[in-house]
DNA sequence: CGATGCTA
DNA sequence: TAGCATCGG
């Protein structure tokens, strides 16, 4: 997904608690997904209640969010909007692979071969407008604020950054970088144990903070030039350029001057509109929001139960419990209204 | 993914 | 009670 410049972008180790009274935007598809993709049964199905509804993004976004609360994060999510005819290649690209480890999933199921079974499951979901629904629906009791941008959320989150109605953006992706975007947060999860893959547990990773001109220093580019390695290594608008990767595209865009000339030497000639493709970056699409619109309000304790208890038959001594130690943080900020997000 | 259960 | 295993829905 996105583009790969992790090679590229200076990464800063932080802790969660670092981001304690900051704002951050979302990228809510970003996020759902992982978790669609990550929630599982042994299987390699989501998870689901008894009347099969998906819940996968519903437990991932109630741990997720009772969590940031609590460290004080005050979020936003921002969905993304149509896509731009530019995308719609590798929209399709990805629906193809989509279908084809849906189908090989199903094999793995029949073969009892459940490692390829959760490998291929991993890949089959997409994110249908119920999620999106849904996970709206969870959010708003959550007192979270939902923008649609009006195209990629990325870039939306970016120029919101870039304005200073953000402290930051939260993606795995790098591309909010590329929009202009300031300050990107990775990995901003409670544990820091990841699964290399279906059997170890050995890698771990941690928050951490990307700063966008920190890294253009560091590397001696500009945010043009780094959208110039955005396109000659591929990214979501266009495909890449034959044998050029991150290292050999960090050098072709210092030592050339325009694109043109890197194509030239490569002697090759793309078949996509790059000139298009670097404006998409450059000027990203954005819809005006007044800060009212993203400001948080306080959870609605009775109503998140309520949702998850009756509607996706979560158990209720459970969602007590994590909402207990919301409930704790609130009472706090009240004795304190001064420090409080809420009023 | 994040919480909870089990084990030594 | 830390560290791994497996639920959860």
């Amino acid at each position: 997904m996105g583009c790969d410049l992790g090679d590229i972008i200076t990464k800063n180790k932080i802790k969660l608690s670092d981001l304690a009274n900051k704002k951050l935007g979302f990228d809510a598809y970003n996020t759902i997904y992982q978790f669609l993709s990550s929630i599982r049964d042994q299987y390699g199905n989501p998870l689901q209640n008894e009347k099969g509804q998906i819940t996968s993004h519903i437990v991932g976004l109630f741990y997720r969010m009772t969590n940031i609360l609590e460290t004080g994060v005050n979020p936003v999510f921002v969905f993304d909007g149509k896509p731009l005819d530019e995308k719609i290649t590798v929209i399709k690209k990805r629906n193809e692979i989509r279908d084809i480890a849906k189908e090989k999933h199903r094999e793995a199921m029949e073969a009892e071969d459940y490692e390829n079974a959760r490998k291929f499951g991993k890949q089959a979901m997409r994110i249908t407008p119920e999620i999106v629904k849904e996970s709206k629906e969870l959010l708003d009791a959550f007192g979270i604020p939902c923008i649609d941008a009006i195209h990629d959320g990325e870039a939306q989150l970016a120029v919101m950054n870039e304005k200073g109605l953000l402290d930051g953006c939260v993606s795995q992706d790098f591309d909010v970088l590329l929009f202009g975007g300031k300050d990107l947060y990775r990995n901003i999860t409670i544990s820091n144990k990841k699964k290399a893959n279906g059997k170890s547990y050995s890698l771990t990773v941690s928050p951490e903070h990307l700063n966008l001109q920190e890294s253009l220093e560091k590397q001696g580019l500009t945010r043009e030039k780094l959208i110039w390695i955005a396109i000659l290594i591929g990214n979501d608008f266009n495909e890449k350029a034959p044998k050029v990767g991150p290292k050999t595209a960090l050098k072709l865009v210092s030592k050339h001057n325009s694109l043109e000339d890197i194509y030239k030497e490569l002697e090759y000639s793309p078949n996509y509109d790059y000139k298009k493709v670097y404006e998409i970056f450059k000027k990203p699409d954005y819809k005006e929001v007044k800060k009212k619109e993203i400001q948080n309000t306080e959870p609605n304790l009775e109503k998140l139960t309520s949702l998850l208890v009756e509607k996706y038959s979560f158990s209720k001594e459970r969602i007590e419990n994590t909402l207990g130690k919301l409930q704790k943080k609130e009472k706090e900020e009240k004795a304190q209204p001064k420090l409080s997000r809420w009023f």
